[in-house]
DNA sequence: CTACTACTTCAAGTCAACTTTAAGTCAAGA
DNA sequence: TCTTGACTTAAAGTTGACTTGAAGTAGTAG
């Protein structure tokens, strides 16, 4: 595969592939002249990273989890990112069920709303503890 | 309260909330001098902000979902990000599993294992019918 | 051979969300 | 009164993840 096919059945733009590439995420198997060309199993592995980077991972992140071949066999790493994943889906949840509430409730103002409040603290309590660095995670909804 | 007060409180620094105010996130009640002075009420909102935040939204989606006094009652609005939360939530789910399994499965390459692949396709086929726009998430930072 | 086009590199630009810096203000204590 | 220190503003700097632009190259159609 060249990269515009790549970058056609990944949906990302030959420049973050290229990019991709610049990071180590990713690797062209050769080139064809002075052209890249791909296995087919660049697809899988852009297909973990989209994953990786939706669920709030950075690239430095995401290639302490691969190899040049497929997925790190650091169990450890693994688990305490997926330990991190199950805090961050309940701070999700808590915001989630908020703003159902807020939806439907009927209170003037939610912030004098008890049970809104609550779910505020909960979630606010889980994320002190949660949080690492200084940063929160870069991504939209 | 003056705003250091607030930073202590918020744990947040006070660059962030003049930020946040020059931004129409939160307002300061007035000036004491050429000091702000806040009720207390901003804790309750900063709280809201933060978990928006970490619930990857960002600062001007918050912005659209808060008015000068509280939360904005906008039914349609705070539903449907509720609903694009759940689908994040569903993603986050797919890769915690995933990375779980990751780390217990004996598959030589997990980009060969047929479990692995599924959770992967599962997500992803999630994140393509619910993407707004070209890019992953712009992020951040 | 010439044109065209899809690739290439490298550098610079962009964006959100802050943070840092420089220069100034003001209330309080020695 | 002078100094200290916590505040103030406006502007510039930072970071991560890309994107864009300029200039060059290689395979192919005519």
């Amino acid at each position: 595969m060249d990269i515009s096919e790549v970058a056609r059945r990944s949906k990302l733009p030959a420049s973050t592939l290229r990019y991709y590439e610049e990071k180590g995420l990713i690797r062209s198997d050769g080139r064809k002249g002075i052209r890249r060309v791909y296995s087919s199993g660049v697809l899988e592995r852009l297909a973990f990273i989209a994953l990786a980077r939706s669920a709030g991972l950075s690239l430095d992140e995401i290639k302490n989890m691969l190899t040049t071949e497929g997925i790190q066999v650091d169990r450890e790493l693994l688990l305490s990112k997926a330990e991190a994943l199950d805090h961050r889906i309940k701070e999700l949840q808590a915001m989630r069920d908020g703003l159902r509430h807020a939806a439907s409730c009927t209170a003037p103002n939610h912030f004098e709303c008890p049970k809104f409040l609550r779910l505020l603290k909960v979630a606010n309590h889980r994320w002190s503890r949660t949080r690492r660095g200084k940063g929160l995670n870069p991504d939209t909804g």
